[in-house]
DNA sequence: ATATATTGTTAAAAAATAATTAAAAATATA
DNA sequence: TATATTTTTAATTATTTTTTAACAATATAT
């Protein structure tokens, strides 16, 4: 029986963003912190950060507040940042190398392996250290190596049929970068960065801020 | 006095969604959609969807559903799709450079015009026809061009800085890939594509589902 | 005409966020 | 050193927001 509910996706959305400002007061020399103080530098509520924290366990303490460190590493352990991960670049097309480039990624212990494309032209390349195999030698690569995670920055049309074949080759991870929603089993989590919707929702909230200052003028 | 009520995040976030699949129907030639149909092919309620249109206005009709090329058409409005965007890119390493690549962007009408950067290297250079200036000609280039979005992929430490000077420029969008939060007036818009933070909570996810099969195999 | 389909809208339920309270710990004061 | 005061959390309660469900009104189709 399981005890533990689930935590919300909201909550676990905004761990990312804690750990971020934990590691920059780690930086600053910052050793304690209070959920005010922290409410004050990251824009919420104070109530919000003690409520998000103790999902997963009291981390502070009552006339003191919370210890930088030990709260940094116990978020980096909730998020599972405290080991390594193997990720595949499916697509190697402007993205998909944009990403193998990005060498923050490993300093975080996110090592991409290898780059799978159809195109001859990127075939047999290296990038940055990382290979460019073809597409036909994916299904051999990732039952002999352990992949944690597939980056899909392939064209719309052919991400469902890549991702399907990823999960049915026990791939549990997909950071889908195609413009198209995947359908998995739900041992296997997508998680989305729909770049081109991400630019339509800005987009229409600055219509919709010139539309208000219009509208006050008007007035 | 503005007697509409504004709009939740929530559900703008999802209207480019219901714009793509409404795209997706226009190219099959299917020229009307229930809620319930759509409900089925988008994985959410048709309550939810009918509630989220009609936020906007009545589109449908009783007894028949919605028009889908109607319907397309008044997302595209809503989103503020039927004009062109004129965008710069600051930054331009990997990401930036992706972006330019990127030759859907400018099917959908957002033109990227200039692209900006410290390194000399870079500078003078062209990016499928976009042209890298040195930074130091950005308050120029702001002010003697219509600049509605700067997509800012530059290293965290300058991020801040330079969004402050493009707000105080006149830029009133911020499409943010540097790794920290924007404090910008209310009027510019700050959309944040955190990919460090994405790839996290993917991470997070797939270790709670491993940790629900061992703790069921362990009953 | 009548039955069916399906919306727009209102109501209810659920989820997320914010505020409050009580206990604990740290610090200040006598 | 002992005691009072302040700080601050954890837990609880309240509020707000978001989502889902229900249904009356209306168009379509037969």
């Amino acid at each position: 029986m399981n005890s533990e509910r689930k935590i919300s996706s909201a909550v676990i959305n905004r761990l990312p963003r804690y750990y971020r400002y934990l590691g920059d007061l780690l930086e600053s020399d910052i050793t304690r912190i209070s959920s005010k103080e922290l409410s004050t530098k990251m824009n919420i509520t104070a109530s919000q950060i003690r409520q998000d924290l103790n999902n997963f366990g009291g981390f502070g303490q009552q006339g003191y507040g919370y210890n930088v460190e030990y709260l940094y590493n116990e978020i980096k352990k909730i998020l599972g940042l405290d080991r390594v991960y193997n990720l595949i670049v499916v697509g190697g097309g402007n993205i998909g190398q944009a990403l193998v480039n990005y060498t923050n990624f490993e300093k975080r212990g996110f090592v991409i392996t290898a780059v799978f494309d159809v195109n001859p032209r990127l075939i047999g390349m290296t990038i940055r250290g990382v290979e460019v195999y073809d597409v036909d030698k994916m299904e051999e690569f990732v039952k002999n190596n352990k992949v944690d995670v597939a980056i899909l920055t392939l064209p719309r049309s052919q991400a469902s049929k890549v991702a399907n074949d990823l999960a049915s080759w026990g791939v549990k991870g997909m950071w889908n970068f195609s413009h198209v929603d995947l359908a998995m089993p739900e041992d296997v989590i997508v998680e989305n960065v729909h770049l081109t919707d991400s630019l339509m929702t800005l987009l229409y909230k600055i219509n919709e801020v010139e539309m208000e200052e219009n509208s006050n003028n008007g007035n």
